[in-house]
Parts: C-alpha cells; structure tokens; sequence
DNA sequence: GTAGGGTTAG
C-alpha cells in the first residue's frame, strides 16, 4: 500500500490542486480508485478515523477494477480497520462473492481467518456462495464451511444452514444438501424454496415434486416464489396432472398472477404438449414480457413449427441472450443449422454476446452441417471468447469435429481435456462409432471404465451402434450383457434397437426377431426399423412384410415403413408389389423424404438435390461428371441399376443411378481440388450402393480421399476401399 | 429463495 500511495502523496504535495475543496468533502463525493487512495493515504498520515461509508466506497472502487495488487489493497484495508464483527467485512465478502470473482471471495476469506478477523454468521453464506459458483470446486470448500459453522454454533442458524443446503445444490451434491435440510430444526419458506430449486437445477426434478408433496403435508402454505419453481419442475418433468393442481390452488387461493406466474404457467403447458392452452394464457397476458414470449415460442420450434416460431421472435421488441439463444437452439434442434449459424452471426452484429449455452447450440449446429471449414471457425470463436476451457462446450467440440469427418481433431480435443466426465467419453466413443472403428470405441470404454468413470445409458448406445457398424457381433452381445449385470443399467428401447440392428445387419434376423419378442415392454417404431432395414439388406420379403406390417400398426403415417418395403419388392423385382406400396403411399399422402447432399468449399455449403440443375456452375458439373463416369467404366464401373428401385427401362434407370446428389457434389468437388486431396460431402438419407462403388473407385482413379457422412455414419473412400469395409 | 435458452444418443 506504501509503495503505491507514497509517490502519490509526495506528487500530491508537490503539485498541489489549487482551489482544494475541504478534505470531508472529497471524502463524501470522491468514487474513482486513484483519488480514494490519495485520501485514505492523508487520513492515515493525519491519524483522522475513517468514515466506514468511505470505507465501503473505497472497496467498491477496489472491487470494479480487480487484480491482484486490488485485492491486497483491499484486505491490507479490512484488515486495519475491522472490527470484531465488521459489517464492512461481510459486505466485502458478499460484493466479492456477487461480482463474478468467487475466487478471489475463497482466497480473502483464508486470509481474513489468518488474520483472525471475524467471521460471522453473515460472511458465512458469501462464502458459500462463492465456493459454490468456482468451476473447480469440489464440495471440499463446502464441507469445511460447513464444519465451520457447526463449530461456531450456528448448526440451527436457518440463514447460515440455508445457505450450506444451497451451495452443496449448486455443485449438484443434492444428497449432502437434502441431509443438511433434514436436519434443520427450523424451516422457513426460504429453506424449502433453496432446496427445491436445488433438485431442479440438478435436473432431479420428480425429487422436487415429491419434496413439494411432503411441503404441503407438513403445513407449510407455498408462496409465489415456490409456485413458479415447482411449475418450472412440473413442465420439465411433463408432470401435467400436479402442474394443473398448482394451476388450480393459484385460481382457488386467490394468489396475485404475477408475471412470474403467468409465464412459468404458459412453459409448463408448453412442455407439457398442450401448446393450445399456453397459447391462451400468452394471448391474455398484458403486456407480454421476454419471457413468457420467449417460453411461447421456443414451444413451438420444439414442434417443429419453427415458422411460427420465428414470428413471435420477430414480433419482440427486446431481445435479450436467452431470446436469441433460444431461437437459435431451435433452429439447430429442427435440422435448420445454417439458420441457427445466420441468426448467430446476425445476433452478434447486434453486438450481443454469447454465452456458454449459445455457444453449444451453434457448436451443435455446426455439428449438423457437418462442414469442417465453419466447424474450425467456430472453435477459433470459442477459444477466443474464453469459452475454450468449459466442459461442456470442449464436449461439444469432440462431438462436432467427429461430425464434421475429423476424427484427428475431435481426439486432439479429447486429449487436451482434464477432468473428462461421462460425456467426453460417450462423445469420443460416438466419434469412432460414428467412423466405424468400432475396436477404439470398445478399447476406449475399457479405458473409461479402468479411470473409474461410471457409463450411463447413452454410453451404451454407443458402443452397441459402434459393433454394429463394425459386424462386432460378439463383443455387442456382450457389452449387452454387461450393461444389465454389471452396470445395472435397464435396456431401453435405444438399446434394443441397436441390437436388433446389429444382429439384422450380421443377417441373424431370427435372433433379432427374437429379442423383439422378449422386450420386456413393447416395441416401438424405431425397434421395428431396424428389423426392417436388416430385412432389406438381406432380402427377406416374408419378414419385411410382417414387419412392415407392425410398423404401419404403431405409425401408419411412418415414410420408412413404404419406403423399405418397396425397396425389399424392388429388390426381388416384384414391381407389381412396388406400385401398390407407392399407390398406398400416395393414398395416404405419406411422402418419401426427398434426399440430397452438400459440400463445403472454402466455408461455403453447396447443396443438391436429384438430378439438380441449379447450381450456377451446373454445366460443368454435368460435364465433369460425364468424364467421370467414363473414365470409371475403363476400370470397371458399371451403373448398379438395382439400386433404382422405381420400375424404369434400363437406360432410364441408368441415368436416375448416375444423377444421385452425391455425385453432382463430388463431381463439384473435383473440379475445385487437386490430386491428393480430401473432398468432404455430406448427405442426409444412407448412400446407395451404386453410389458406394462409385466412390471408391473415384478415390482411386482420381486421388482424392472421399469422406462421405450418410444418415448413420461415415465413410472415408481412398485408394479405392472404404473404411466400412462395405458392412453398411 | 422466483419465470424463458444447453453438450453425449435418438
């Protein structure tokens, strides 16, 4: 402090300002650090008192600029003028704690206990507040506060247990804070308020309906605070039946409907699927706020009425991060990723900046699009943003580069991660499913496990997609095994999808039929599906039918059910059977999604459909691909007509096979590269056979090394084989 | 102590 005030005061007395207001003024009006420092440096030297509300400006002041040599300032100042239970003390603590520095709360509450300055019932919670907000922290800072205010006497101080309940919540330690709150000799509305917003930001939502239930047994009457937390919960629980009980209790109780209220009613019903009924309530609340207006049309762009949604978007006048943030998931989320990266772009334009939860919907995003050059954009964005050290979004790059055909870089992300959790490792086990190496995904998990990471239901979703990609049938039936025995996991539908796909792709359809049999529930859509993908590739038209058949029970709307039967009739050339799975279709206004594919050059997405002429360098195109597909048939190219499966006249079909959108993009895709190169496209349904040799060969004749994403997975064609080893 | 946006799979 010396050091730094003393050439001041020595330039102070040398120059003094001429007309000097009188010294208690400044100290009333002075807020800038400097000049608060110049004063305190004089009252010290004058052995006047300080002021405390001097005091607490010149902390403020401290607080607004901070670094190291502030934070010393700062503590030299406590620690001079306390007293043994200073008011100043803890408002530090709690400004420190507010102010997005909770590091620097833990490290000047060590020092003031070094110190021996006091610490009170009243510092106690900013401590806990700040060691609950750290990234790093492990509950340890907690359970010694926690010891701490036991040994101080405080173990039935509801303020101080309140606050040990909360902070345990917020690092997600929802059973030491449940324990805490059991214990509590006096609970106020606050105390159940903190613990039910504790199971709901953990996601343990049926947690906090129960503690609700057991609220409302004991007594206690909820007020508007605890309302709007438990219909949150009951919105994202899908809890319907109780989010009408709090709905009616509100309307019978005569409870102000207060804009907090009104909105979390309207997101609860929203969640809820009855969009009519939040409609209702948004249409009579006046005026509407950003939030409700925000719930109201995130709802619809979860159903996929992403029009609407953007109009009520539109219709906002403030649009605050989560508005943005919000739109943007639900572009991503309904399959429209470049929207979401237009809007992201446009938002920032607006000079709004993103936070973590921005970040990993346009991380998502671009994990959709599948397009490396913006993919490694958006990682220079994050690093430069300061987002390159959270979990979550490092998990989402993982993820995003394995989509974007980079297995090399999702790795390179994966090694730099320390403290990886269960999702880290699912995302790079899905990265290598995803490529169809399936022997590091299961070599991976061994990995996981031998670290003491505990995999969860989606880690086996994974590994199972990952041996059935791979023809693993073995090790799948044995990771199958080991999930229930060992990690006492329940198979759900996924899981047995992903079995049934395994064993129908390894053509044992009995088995598979088998296992559908013995499901402990019904099978649903995606189940009957994969049994119906495997009856295509292997050409079994009497399962195909039975199984379309129970598809068509469950959904008869369902694309893929007439889609791949008709493939099956088309197949075995039974045209007759074809047209009348068409006619149907047609019928039942069923519509085959239409397929088509992009490429990425220089950050900049192509996309084609069939046979598609409206790219400006069309004619080019056309003629590279016609030079292509000769030069394929001097090495033995021959279109496979067997994959058109309309009933066409062989030249027809012919040139239905060789206008197949991924092969306008790769013919694109050579003209803009040299020998040697990597060419990336990307497409939305599965590849076709014919397509798949045609690509091998071009890897081949023309050096490129082809990475092709599909539906399902990728395939990376180079010196004429592809990674799949033709098992697809 | 309160409402709206989130990463792995599908």
């Amino acid at each position: 402090m010396e050091s730094v005030t003393q050439p001041l005061a020595a330039a102070l007395r040398q120059n003094p300002p001429p007309p000097t207001p009188p010294l208690h003024h400044r100290i009333l009006t002075a807020t800038a650090l400097p000049h608060l420092k110049q004063i305190h440096a004089k009252i010290v030297r004058s052995g006047l008192r300080l002021p405390a509300s001097f005091v607490s400006r010149l902390l403020d002041a401290s607080y607004s600029s901070p670094s190291s040599s502030s934070l010393d300032y700062v503590l030299s100042v406590l620690i001079h003028y306390h007293t043994s239970s200073s008011p100043l003390v803890n408002r530090s603590l709690c400004t420190l704690a507010r102010a997005a520095h909770p590091p620097w709360t833990l490290a000047t509450y060590g020092r003031l206990r070094r110190a021996g300055i006091g610490i009170d019932r009243f510092s106690l919670p900013a401590v806990l507040r700040a060691a609950a907000k750290c990234r790093d922290t492990t509950s340890a800072v907690v359970r010694e506060v926690h010891g701490l205010s036991a040994k101080m006497g405080f173990d039935a101080d509801a303020f101080v247990q309140t606050a040990v309940v909360g902070a345990y919540a917020a690092l997600g330690q929802t059973a030491d804070a449940r324990g805490v709150f059991d214990r509590m000799i006096h609970r106020d509305l606050v105390a159940w308020s903190v613990m039910l917003d504790g199971y709901c930001q953990s996601g343990c939502y049926n947690e906090a309906l129960l503690l609700f239930d057991e609220m409302r047994s004991s007594g206690v009457v909820p007020d508007t605070v605890i309302l709007a937390t438990i219909l949150s919960a009951c919105g994202r629980a899908k809890n319907l039946a109780l989010g009408e009980a709090v709905h009616s209790f509100i309307l019978e109780s005569n409870i102000s409907f207060d804009a907090y209220l009104h909105s979390t009613l309207i997101s609860m019903y929203a969640n809820c699927g009855l969009i009519d009924t939040a409609q209702s309530l948004y249409d009579e609340m006046l005026p509407k706020n950003q939030v409700a207006s925000t719930a109201m049309f995130f709802a619809y762009a979860k159903l996929g009425q992403i029009e609407t949604a953007r109009n009520i978007f539109d219709q906002m006048a403030d649009k605050d991060l989560v508005c943005w943030t919000a739109m943007i998931s639900g572009y991503a989320e309904s399959d429209q990723p470049n929207a979401a990266l237009k809007l992201f772009n446009e938002m920032q334009l607006l000079g709004v900046k993103p936070d973590e939860i921005t970040m990993l919907s346009v991380i998502s995003a671009c994990a959709n699009l599948g397009a490396l050059d913006q993919a490694k954009g958006v990682h220079i964005f994050v690093n430069r943003n300061g987002f390159d050290h959270v979990l979550s979004i490092r998990n989402a790059l993982i993820d995003m580069y394995s989509k974007c055909g980079s297995l090399a870089d999702a790795c390179r992300v994966f090694n730099e991660i320390t403290g990886k959790n269960v999702i880290t490792w699912t995302s790079m086990i899905t990265g290598f499913a995803l490529h169809g190496n399936g022997r590091s995904a299961i070599a991976l998990f061994d990995q996981m496990v031998a670290e003491g990471i505990m995999p969860n239901g989606v880690t086996f979703i994974s590994l199972l997609y990952a041996c059935s990609h791979t023809g693993l049938v073995e090790e799948g039936r044995r990771i199958f095994q080991s999930m229930v025995d060992v990690y006492n996991i329940e198979p759900k539908h996924e899981h047995y999808s992903c079995m049934v796909d395994l064993l129908g792709r390894a053509k044992l359809l009995q088995e598979a039929l088998e296992l559908i049999e013995s499901m402990p529930f019904a099978p649903n859509v995606v189940v009957w599906g994969s049994l119906l993908g495997a009856c295509k590739i292997h050409g079994d038209i009497e399962l195909g039918e039975l199984v379309a058949k129970k598809l068509l029970e469950l959904n008869p709307d369902h694309d893929g059910a007439y889609v791949l039967l008709s493939n099956i009739y088309a197949k075995a050339s039974r045209w007759d059977d074809v047209r009348q799975v068409r006619k149907l279709m047609k019928n039942k206004g069923v519509l085959k999604e239409a397929g088509f594919s992009w490429i990425e050059l220089n950050g900049h997405v192509h996309e084609f459909m069939m046979g598609d002429k409206s790219h400006p360098r069309s004619s080019d195109i056309y003629g590279t691909l016609d030079e292509v597909v000769k030069e394929l048939e001097l090495v033995g190219y021959s279109p496979d007509t067997k994959a058109v499966l309309v009933d066409l006249e062989e030249e027809e079909k012919r040139e239905a096979v060789l206008l197949h959108s991924e092969k306008l993009a790769l013919s694109l895709g050579l003209i803009n590269s040299t020998r040697g190169s990597c060419i990336r496209i990307a497409k939305n349904l599965r590849i076709c056979e014919d397509c798949h040799s045609f690509m091998k060969l071009a890897s081949k004749v023309f050096e490129r090394e082809i990475v092709l994403r599909d539906r399902t997975r990728f395939h990376h064609f180079k010196d004429g084989v592809c990674s799949c080893g033709d098992y697809w």
